[in-house]
Parts: structure tokens; C-alpha cells; sequence
DNA sequence: CCGCATCCGGGGCGATACTG
DNA sequence: CAGTATCGCCCCGGATGCGG
């Protein structure tokens, strides 16, 4: 990207990540860790792919993103964020939390979506509120490959693929989804917009405060 | 700016603020206020003045910025931040938390520099080492207008135009002054490197520990 | 002089095709 | 699978114009 060419922190940070589609390749590598070209296409819906390889070279460049050599036999290589790319995090965390708002509305027409997305949703606004009690699951189900909320020990994360063992298996929209974890519908409300729940519904008080 | 098509609180906040220069003139009105177009481009060097108009009609219309109509007779358009605008603060000192290290290699040669951008690197690494102590003023000159840093029961603050009584008064370069504020530099090294400071520089003790 | 609007050249971006 | 190559187009940058 053409320089700001301006001495202060905010211009030199937007140089280097200022770019379009650069802050959501950070993203990715935030949520799903290090990944393949293809993955990272996969959770880029939309990108053009000589932009992908340009901005990877250009953030590797920049040291925040280091591109591990699989090991040898027949592997691909691997995109992963270095030290100062998991810096970001608090970055892209803030402009989540200011962008959370905007996702009320609901998903524009011809908006994507993936479910490890909702992995931001998750850590931000779910918490383990019963640290003592053994580890649950809930598996998420959106139309993609479902995800699994894992609660236990005090923290909440989430992870790709279906449940072990789930205690409840939430089916709904991406909006109705984002909607009742993130506390803008109660389960009610998420019913009424199509949420189907099948298990133990109380299990989200686990995780949610006043969720059930 | 054309959106990502992502429904994702990171890309929904970056379908608003991901355009070139967009965070850039939050940053201007969150470290001075209201402010004129004129003032705008002042603080904004290298924007194109078509850019500008561009983007605070896009921020109006998106609800962070609005244009205050001054008073009736003569007066200009102030702009200004709204609530929405004003929650984007995390996000800017994140982005500038992350920035600073890459002002250590110093301002490329043609970089601009403006004194209130200062602000930032006050707020971010100057406390008040002696809250209960009385008010004192520090007076910052790097070549351009004066700035002045003054503390006063328990804050540190930034504001521009030389001090009413200065118990100290530095100058400077950009990358001197913010090395000695951020602590990348001691006042020895500062004054090798050209810092003069004109005063009581114990003082200096008062905003940041072990400055002096 | 301030606050923009208009015009135009160049480069970043988007979509697709193609290759090792 | 992991990119590279190519080509329009639109955003951006720089200059100028113009009304209040």
C-alpha cells in the first residue's frame, strides 16, 4: 500500500495493515490458527486469489505473517501469524466488539457466512458460568458444517466439527444464531425466528447468564 | 467503500471504516475535537481534498460523524463525532498500541508531522506520578507549533500552544521527543541525540517514572 | 478565504483463465 | 493444491474551478 507518509503510530499500523482484505486474513489466522492457501480462501469468501497471495507476501514482509514449510514429504505450506501478528489480536478484537451492532440488522442478501466465525461471538460474549461442573458440548448448526461449543474448566471455546457428546444441538440461522449467543434474543425470541433445540436446553446457562 | 459481503462483526465494521483515510479522520477527531475542514486537511497531510468531502459525507450517512451547523451568521460547518464515532476510541489505540514500535526506526524522510499527534504517545505512556503535587506544565516544540503537556491531579493531558507558565520546556525532533516520551530514549540519550531542555527537567519525573 | 465539486491520469482491486 | 497471468474497472491522488 502507498504510505501515509505521516510520522504517528495510527498511520505507520494502517501502512502496514491498512490494506483491503488485510485485517480479515489476520482474522482467519486469528481464529483457526495456521491454515493452507486453500483454507484460507475458504474462510475469505469473495477474495481474488492473486490478491490473497499478494497481501501474504506483503505481510510476511512485514513480519506478521510467517509461511511454515510443511514438513517434507508431500505436504503444502502452512500460513501462520508470527508475534507481532498475534499482536493484532486486541485490534481486530476492538473493531469486532465496534462492529457487533452492525450485525442486528441481520445478514445482507447476498452475504456468506462460516460458522468459525462465530468463534469471535463465543469469546466475546460467553463465559463459563459453572467452572466447577464437568466439561459440556452444544453443537452450533447454521446449514454449513456445524461447529462445537466446548465449556469446561472456566472458559468457553469454540471449534470446528460436530460434538462428541453434545447436551443440546442448536439448529438456526446465522442471525437468529449470532442473535441468542450474543444476548439480543432470549431462547424464546430465537424460537419464535426459527432456533430448533434438541437436548438440554438448561445447558446454555452454562454459558450464558439468563441464556434459558 | 464496495462491502466484503461477510456477515461478520470484523467485516461489517471494516465495510464502514476499512476505506483509505477513514480511520485516519476519526483519529483527528478524537484527538482534537470538532473541527473545520480546514483544520481537517491541516491535520491530515497528503489527503486529497476531494477524499476528505468524500469520506465525512460517507461517515456522516453512516452515523459517526456529524456536521455541526455553526452559528447562523457567518459561521462554517463544524465536524464532529457522534456516540458511534466515539466508540471507535479502543479501536484507534489498539491500532496505534500496535503501531508504535514502527516509529522507532525514526520518520521516513518525507514523512509529515504534526504536534497534537503527540497526543496519542501522552495518553498512552505519561501518568501522574505525584497526583496530589500542584498543576505543572511542560512545553513540547519539534519544529512546528508548541504543544503543552500538562498534569494536574492525577491526569496527564495534551493540548496545543505554548505553556502559560512552563516549569520545562523541551525541543526536539519528532523522533527524539516521542523516543523520550515512549521511554525508547533516557534524557541522556534524548540530549545526545539533540534534545535542549530549558527549565526544571525533574520535572519530568512527575509524568513518566524514571524519565529523568 | 473557506468549503467543497469537477475532471482526469494511474494504480489498486475484482473476476476469470491458466499453469506447475 | 497453490498459486501466476491478464485484463477491465473503479477508487484514489492531484490539480483546478467556483460559489458563498
Amino acid at each position: 500500500m502507498r504510505s501515509y507518509g505521516q510520522y504517528c503510530a495510527i498511520a505507520k499500523a494502517l501502512d502496514v495493515v491498512g490494506d483491503r482484505w488485510t485485517l480479515l486474513i489476520v482474522r482467519e489466522l486469528l481464529l483457526a490458527g495456521p491454515r493452507r492457501y486453500t483454507d484460507l480462501r475458504q474462510g475469505l469468501p469473495g477474495i481474488a486469489t492473486n490478491l490473497l497471495a499478494d497481501r501474504l507476501r506483503e505481510l510476511e514482509q512485514a513480519d506478521v505473517v510467517r509461511s511454515e514449510a510443511a514438513p517434507p514429504p508431500v505436504a503444502t505450506p502452512l500460513y501462520g501469524l508470527t508475534g507481532r501478528g498475534q499482536a493484532l489480536g486486541p485490534v481486530v478484537l476492538e473493531l469486532g466488539r465496534w462492529g457487533t451492532p452492525l450485525m442486528a440488522a441481520g445478514p445482507a442478501g447476498d452475504d456468506d457466512f462460516r460458522s468459525h466465525w462465530l468463534s469471535f461471538v463465543v469469546t466475546e460474549f460467553l463465559a463459563d458460568q459453572a467452572p466447577g461442573d464437568q466439561a459440556v458440548q452444544i453443537e452450533l448448526r447454521t446449514g454449513e458444517e456445524p461447529v462445537t461449543v466446548e465449556a469446561s474448566e472456566g472458559s468457553v471455546r469454540l471449534r470446528g466439527g460436530p460434538a462428541d457428546d453434545p447436551r443440546l444441538v442448536l439448529s438456526a440461522t446465522p442471525h437468529v444464531m449470532v442473535g441468542l449467543l450474543a444476548g439480543r434474543l432470549d431462547l424464546a425470541g430465537a424460537r419464535a425466528r426459527g432456533l430448533r433445540a434438541e437436548g438440554d436446553v438448561k445447558v446454555l446457562r452454562r454459558v450464558r447468564a439468563a441464556a434459558a
